[in-house]
RNA sequence: GCCGACAUAGCGUAACUGGCAGCGCAACUGACUUGUAAUCAGUAGGUUGGGAGUUCGACUCUCUCUGUCGGCACCA
């Protein structure tokens, strides 16, 4: 999908667009005031001040149709140069532009304004020459937007929309539009029966039904061998704990209004558990570790529930139930750079088998401005964050580094992958730890039998195999590699009464090699069995007929192909087999 | 949580300004016995998301709750 924000072209379209919306609302609203209108990846917005007034469905076509007809006026875009005086007695009626224009320096940038017909701006610019040039637009949604981004401000009204420079790429992008929608997990996941919802169960608690079942635990099984290989182990904890647990590890503090209340039981105060380092520091503390047990390393597939605002929960990406692919890795000191470059490469190494390759490294700092958040202890995170890069300088891993984005205990790699469509996700972490192995008084033995603390890396590669799911049901717009697919093999005898056993044979050869294996026995006809295999997704679809039963082979067709192979049965169990092990499509 | 919209059979949808809730797919029954993307005919399936209100009459109007969607804010 092409980014209008970086097509300097597209750029200015959209920007002088922009102006051509709010020279519009203003037309049909004039007590509009007008706050910031950028151009974005996908087209531009405007956010405007209407007073009382909010927009409506109906609003859009009404707008729309004023902004044609300005257009058709074909007025020219004027540009002004003023200085800051100028532009405070220009806009003085106007709080929005006064609160913009006062913290402007006129030493660093000029302060500009561009004048179309009875409409003028306050804009850096650069725009078209005319209003005639945008013809092929829409405005695609609305909604509220909170001033300045706080939602302790006045809610603004937020208008989007896309322009181009002729009528062949508006629609082109409207149809893209279209086809994100058909990738929607949510939508993939009800066609193919993998999640569902109910309002009785609540919002944001997916229930995962058999397909989606499947899925999920290959990639437990997945991520549990890699994990083995590694030295972790398993463990299983509950999903509650007492809300003394979150006094003790710092969270109560910072996550309290996140977490779901807590529970009264006799004289004790529980709550449904957000995350699971304080458990894991319990089951490291439940016996004493020697410098020479170290790194003890502790994983789970660990149920968390979370609080998330009401307009937040979407699908599996955003849920109030979800289980992560937690670890907690307890070092000493010097195993630091090892140990976190161990969580790196394994991360690559997923990526890899997932053929995943659009993705970046952040490296999350504190601020250190920001007290509340980051407990204080200026010499701690100084170290923390220079081992961080030292370490990925020495993998030579690309990474850029983003302020106030650290956890509140220390500073973490996060992994940005960019989807096929839209923004990017945050998959994979890894955060190195310094405080909650001090608040649960965590020792080891060092070598002059001293009591040490030890450091703890908290770390998800897939992060919650929810989030991973939606992921890759929108990668894979739900055609699965034929390890992850919920029905691998998919038969269809030719005639039920003359190919039907054979058929049987086949199940149970497929069944007994533990490949996912479906026989088709219905009264239907061959191509009304192929219509629904394809449109199933399953990756291979086998025709048992007279031809196959005779030389003791299969027919198959591969999802996506047109074409038929035929082969000894010994054979095909070979290659799917493979391609199962290999993770191969 | 905030702004706006939406909720009709398992799924996808229709029903004008308040006047008999319809269609397609799926399901079920029967016929057809079929070689690679939909065989034909029939049957059944609905307190129109829950609750309250207005009205002679509510899928339709009002209020409220729940859920969903598009954004905003949030995301240990």
């Amino acid at each position: 999908m092409i980014n209008i924000k970086e097509d300097k072209k597209l750029n200015t379209l959209n920007h002088s667009c922009a102006h051509l919306l709010a020279q519009a609302v203003k037309h049909l609203y004039p007590q509009a005031k007008f706050w910031v209108g950028p151009v974005i990846e996908e087209g531009f917005y405007y956010d405007i001040d209407l007073g009382d007034k909010v927009i409506k469905d109906e609003d859009l076509p009404k707008i729309e149709k004023e902004m044609k007809k300005i257009a058709k006026d074909g007025k020219r875009i004027v540009r002004h140069e003023l200085t800051k005086k100028e532009a405070l007695e220009k806009f003085k009626d106007d709080e929005y532009k006064l609160d913009l224009i006062s913290r402007m320096d006129e030493n660093e940038q000029v302060i500009s304004c561009y004048t179309q017909g009875d409409f003028t701006d306050l804009c850096r610019g650069p725009h078209v020459e005319t209003v005639k040039l945008l013809k092929h637009f829409k405005l695609l949604k609305f909604s509220g937007a909170y001033w300045k981004n706080d939602a302790k401000n006045k809610m603004l009204q937020r208008i989007y929309g896309v322009c181009f420079e002729n009528d062949e790429d508006l629609q082109n992008y409207l149809q893209e539009l279209e086809e994100r929608k058909q990738r929607d997990h949510r939508k993939i996941g009800k066609d193919q029966e993998l999640f569902m919802t109910h309002e009785l169960v609540g919002s944001g608690m997916p229930l995962w039904l058999p397909n989606g079942a499947i899925i999920r635990k290959q990639l437990e099984n997945y991520i549990y061998e890699k994990e083995q290989k590694l030295g972790y182990k398993h463990v299983y904890t509950p999903c509650v704990g007492t809300t003394n647990l979150y006094k003790t590890s710092g969270h109560w503090d910072h996550y309290k209004e996140n977490m779901f209340p807590e529970m009264k039981v006799d004289d004790e105060e529980f709550v449904l558990r957000p995350m699971n380092c304080p458990h894991h520091m319990l089951v490291y503390k439940n016996k004493l570790h020697s410098y020479r047990d170290l790194p003890v390393r502790i994983g789970e597939f660990a149920t968390d529930f979370r609080y998330e605002a009401s307009g937040a929960v979407k699908g599996l990406e955003r849920v109030r139930c979800m289980c992560q692919n937690d670890a907690h890795l307890f070092v000493t000191p010097e195993q630091i750079g090892d140990e976190f470059k161990k969580v790196v490469k394994l991360i690559l190494d997923v990526y890899e088998d997932f053929g995943l390759k659009n993705y970046k490294f952040r490296l999350s700092l504190r601020d250190p401005s920001d007290k509340e958040k980051y407990f204080d202890d200026d010499k701690m995170w100084n170290e923390a964050e220079a081992k961080l890069r030292e370490v990925l300088n020495e993998l030579n891993i690309d990474y850029f580094e983003a302020i106030g984005e650290a956890a509140f205990y220390g500073p973490k790699l996060d992994v940005e992958v960019k989807p096929a469509v839209g923004p990017d996700v945050t998959l994979s972490t890894c955060q190195l730890d310094f405080l909650l192995p001090r608040k649960f008084e965590l020792t080891y033995i060092d070598n002059n039998g001293q009591k040490q603390t030890p450091v703890v890396l908290h770390r998800a590669i897939f992060g919650t195999f929810d989030r991973f799911t939606a992921f890759l049901i929108e990668e894979t717009k739900g055609a699965f590699p034929v390890w992850l697919s919920p029905i691998q093999v998919n038969i269809i005898p030719v005639n039920n009464t003359y190919h039907l056993e054979y058929a049987e044979e086949i199940f149970k050869l497929l069944n007994d090699k533990n490949i996912r294996v479906e026989l088709d026995s219905r009264e239907e006809k061959l191509g009304y069995k192929m219509r629904e295999s394809q449109t199933r997704k399953i990756p291979y679809t086998l025709i048992l007929g007279d031809k196959e039963k005779e030389n003791q082979e299969i027919s198959y067709r591969k999802f996506g192909s047109n074409e038929t192979t035929t082969l000894k049965i010994a054979d095909f169990i070979d290659m799917i087999l493979n391609k199962i092990t290999n993770k191969e499509n």
